[in-house]
RNA sequence: GGCCCUAUCGUCUAUCGGUUAGGACGAAGCCUUCUCAAGGCUUAAAGCCGGGUUCGAUUCCCGGUAGGGUCACCA
């Protein structure tokens, strides 16, 4: 494996997820800041599976996981599927590293067998509870323990009850009192080492320079703190990052509570530099007033004084919005690619199809938020008519506009003659953009009434009550089809005028 | 309950002692060709409370309140 050079040392991040289901935003977004560090630094990114807890994980996680972050368009340098120079990158392949931590300790003094069974160990968190005191190991800490054989937990010896502070790059000065430091475990009686103990060890084989993660970790802080303590090493630079909370509730964000699963925003057709840009902006601002970011302009932003230290809600409004932002700074190709994987067969296999689209695609480009919609657009039949006839009821074109107020609505006697008058200056129509067609149109529209023509017009070619405006309509189908439609009308209000 | 964190419009936020407290999403209204969408313009909308420090606090300090986190052989 090739080693990294000093500029890929001076900044190492890593994302560390343990893989127990899918991804949400609140782990992308921890992987995105770590991830966005490394980049800006030219340092190094890494992607390392916790997986020391066998009951909770999940098969086909770290597939998963690792489809999530390249979706957004997070890449690492080393990682599980990769390798890199401190493989391997999977805590249940570094068991012996662990062991051989685990030994030093036990030879420092600082590590200790736990000899308690559950049900006594449950007996003195019960009678913590009843005194409402929060349930400390070390109050209980054997006397002689056993010497440890690898069966039972090993505690690691808080080597100093005191109080803590430190130093965190978004919330600055933390302190936490000796309550908060306890014997807690370092490796499990399954052989496996705890989190705390594996990522401390990871971290350090590793030259992790900062680590970004989640609010709900500053209490353990401490306890981290006398970890490296025992093991006489430094630790590296900590940034906590605000909770995410739930849209409705004021709870923390959580899969229970209807965290989604990033790959579920990729389905509902959201892109992904619009969702790293909203990850980004959960709990993180540049400062100035810019909202729309591409990822390269993200790196270069990025500033973990910028971070913010309160809890954010998750707002997919402002998602929507972001998303159409990124969808007009797509180039047309791109664009019409993504548009028509969200068309059906059916629609697309329309004889008209390939001759209208280029025209019905800037329509619908204004009308979506995320490429769900157009699937919805066709679902509620709002994009058939394009392509093909639309079927419709003659009262949609009997129903009077607002401009001609007073009348309930239209009669044969309006509508007929106005049709006939469309039809020959359409019929004499040389250029068909929407400028060129209202041109020709308009001046008719304005004697007539423009309520009753444009209204007459546009229900008739486009059978919807509701639609892009009639010059664009005609500008879409062309001399023949307009004409078709609108014959398709007259003989519709003349059944129904029978 | 102990320990810890947090606190500006409904939501996300700017402000690093002096501002008409700014922007965005959302909402409402108006305009722009009939409808819809898009766009433009406009409006409503905020410093949790109480003490200090200061000539002056949204900003600094303390207390309260509220919310969140944590107290697992989970991460």
């Amino acid at each position: 494996m090739t080693e990294r050079t000093e500029q890929q040392k001076k900044v190492v991040t890593r994302f560390a997820p343990s893989p127990t289901g899918f991804m949400h935003v609140g782990g992308v977004r921890t992987a995105l800041y770590a991830w966005a560090l490394a980049r800006q630094n030219g340092g190094t990114f890494i992607l390392r599976i916790e997986d020391t807890d066998k009951a909770r994980e999940v098969p086909g996680s770290i597939e998963q996981i690792i489809e999530s972050l390249k979706w957004v368009g997070i890449t690492w340098d080393e990682g599980v599927d990769i390798g890199g120079p401190c493989g391997p990158y999977k805590q249940s392949e570094r068991l012996d590293t662990y062991q051989t931590y685990a030994k030093i300790l036990i030879g420092k003094g600082l590590a200790y067998a736990d000899p308690y069974s559950k049900e006594e160990l449950d007996a003195f968190r019960k009678q913590a509870e009843d005194e409402k005191r929060p349930f400390l190991y070390r109050n209980h800490r054997p006397e002689n323990p056993p010497a440890w054989d690898g069966t039972t937990p090993l505690r690691l010896k808080t080597p100093e009850i005191k109080s803590y502070s430190w130093t965190d790059l978004v919330r600055g000065e933390l302190s936490a009192g000796p309550e908060a430091l306890d014997d807690f475990i370092l490796m499990k009686s399954d052989g496996y080492p705890t989190y705390n103990f594996a990522h401390i060890i990871d971290d350090l084989l590793m030259g992790v320079t900062h680590i970004f993660r989640s609010d709900e970790f500053i209490s353990s802080i401490p306890n981290y703190l006398s970890l490296y303590s025992a093991l006489g090493i430094e630790h590296p630079h900590f940034a906590i990052l605000p909770p995410i909370m739930s849209p409705e509730g004021k709870k923390k964000l959580g899969k229970r509570d209807g965290a989604k699963d990033l790959l579920d925003y990729r389905k509902e057709g959201y892109l992904p530099d619009a969702m790293m840009n909203f990850l980004a902006f959960i709990g993180w601002n540049p400062g100035d007033e810019r909202e729309v970011f591409t990822p390269a302009q993200f790196i270069e932003a990025f500033k973990i004084e910028g971070i913010q230290r309160a809890g954010a809600k998750l707002n997919e409004e402002k998602l929507d919005w972001l998303n159409k932002e990124h969808i007009k700074l797509m180039s047309d190709a791109d664009f019409k690619a993504k548009a028509i994987s969200y068309m059906s067969d059916a629609l697309k296999s329309l004889p008209t199809f390939n001759a209208r689209i280029d025209a019905v695609l800037p329509i619908i480009k204004e009308r979506i938020n995320k490429f769900g919609d157009i699937a919805e657009m066709e679902t509620a039949n709002d994009l058939q008519y394009f392509f093909t006839d639309s079927s419709y009821e003659s009262a949609l074109l009997l129903c009077a506009p607002k401009q001609r107020k007073g009348k309930e609505s239209m009669t044969v006697t309006d509508l007929v003659p106005v049709y006939e008058n469309l039809k020959t200056l359409i019929e004499s129509m040389s250029v068909f953009t929407p400028d060129a067609v209202k041109e020709v149109l308009w001046p008719y529209a304005e004697q007539e009434g423009r309520g009753l023509v444009l209204w007459a017009l546009r229900t008739a070619l486009s059978g919807k009550e509701r639609s892009p405006d009639p010059f664009t309509l005609v500008s879409i189908f062309g001399k023949e089809e307009a004409i078709r439609r609108i014959n398709i009308a007259i003989q519709k209000i003349h059944e129904s005028a029978q």
